[in-house]
DNA sequence: TGTTAGTTGAAAAATATTATCATCTGAGAT
DNA sequence: ATCTCAGATGATAATATTTTTCAACTAACA
């Protein structure tokens, strides 16, 4: 877990070199970014600095949260129910899978992705410059609850 | 361009089977997602259609895309900008390009997609049952235009 | 034609995100 | 350590998007 630690310090310094200042809310925020657990929604992150910050507002949570996606520290997930989730540990694209019924969301590694991404140029003379693959299933977990 | 009026009928057909009336509001917006020229959004299809129904709500368009949606027969792309884009042609999961200049979709095949869902299953334990690729670029004609 | 359940249009309500603005504060200069 | 001020915050209003409500309408079947 030191990793996440070091994601914090990355988008920190990130933030100081572009001029921003580093505040306890956005620290806090930054925080729950770099660990990414489940890939928080701007709901649950503020309901989680809510407890340290009484007075921590929405619209704070909004700006940072796109302050750090303009400088490429954050990833975004967009859904079509028009939920958001955010993943600041790994800020670039990546596979994602993605629990139904609990919601969880996991991250995955796949090496062919790269010879897709050289297959659909060709295919479409696109010139690819990013991508996005979700994956949407049952955890393991939710599998033996079994819960119909 | 046959094909599309293919998937017209059945989808007017799985709207019949499953009790619903077919009216011509209904029917023009079932005719434009079974084309899906470009994967239009829900404002697109209310602008295209208040051409010949110039009383046609946005709310009819959104019921009817809900209803279409939840019989199967079209498949709703959301992005993180709050956009939703549709596809009534192809309504199973299939790679999608997205020119981010021109915002135009185009369809892509890749066999190797479900190998790779076998892969994420095994890794992370997921029973897969959905999957969701797009690939972000410039598409030939935006790149010739060469626009800074 | 008549009946009725499903559909429509218009407007209100609910959601989600962004903008506004007075107040406050982090960080560099003194 | 204190001063100064650009940038940040919190509360609220404004926007934008989607859903709900409801009276009037109509497709489908008898």
């Amino acid at each position: 877990m030191a990793d996440h630690k070091k994601r914090f310090e990355a988008i920190i310094l990130k933030l100081r070199e572009n001029g921003h200042k580093i505040t306890p809310q956005r620290m806090a925020i930054v925080k729950i970014l770099a660990n990414s657990e489940g890939h928080p929604s701007v709901e649950t992150i503020h309901v989680l600095i809510k407890k340290d910050f009484p007075t921590m507002s929405l619209a704070t949570v909004y700006r940072n949260i796109l302050l750090i996606k303009s400088l490429g520290e954050a990833l975004e997930l967009g859904f079509p129910d028009g939920s958001n989730r955010y993943d600041g540990y790994r800020p670039y694209p990546h596979p994602h899978v993605i629990c139904i019924k609990c919601k969880k969301i996991v991250d995955a590694d796949l090496n062919s992705l790269d010879e897709m991404k050289k297959e659909v140029a060709l295919e479409t003379n696109f010139k690819i410059l990013n991508h996005r693959l979700d994956f949407f299933g049952v955890c393991s977990n939710c599998m033996t609850e079994n819960t119909l």
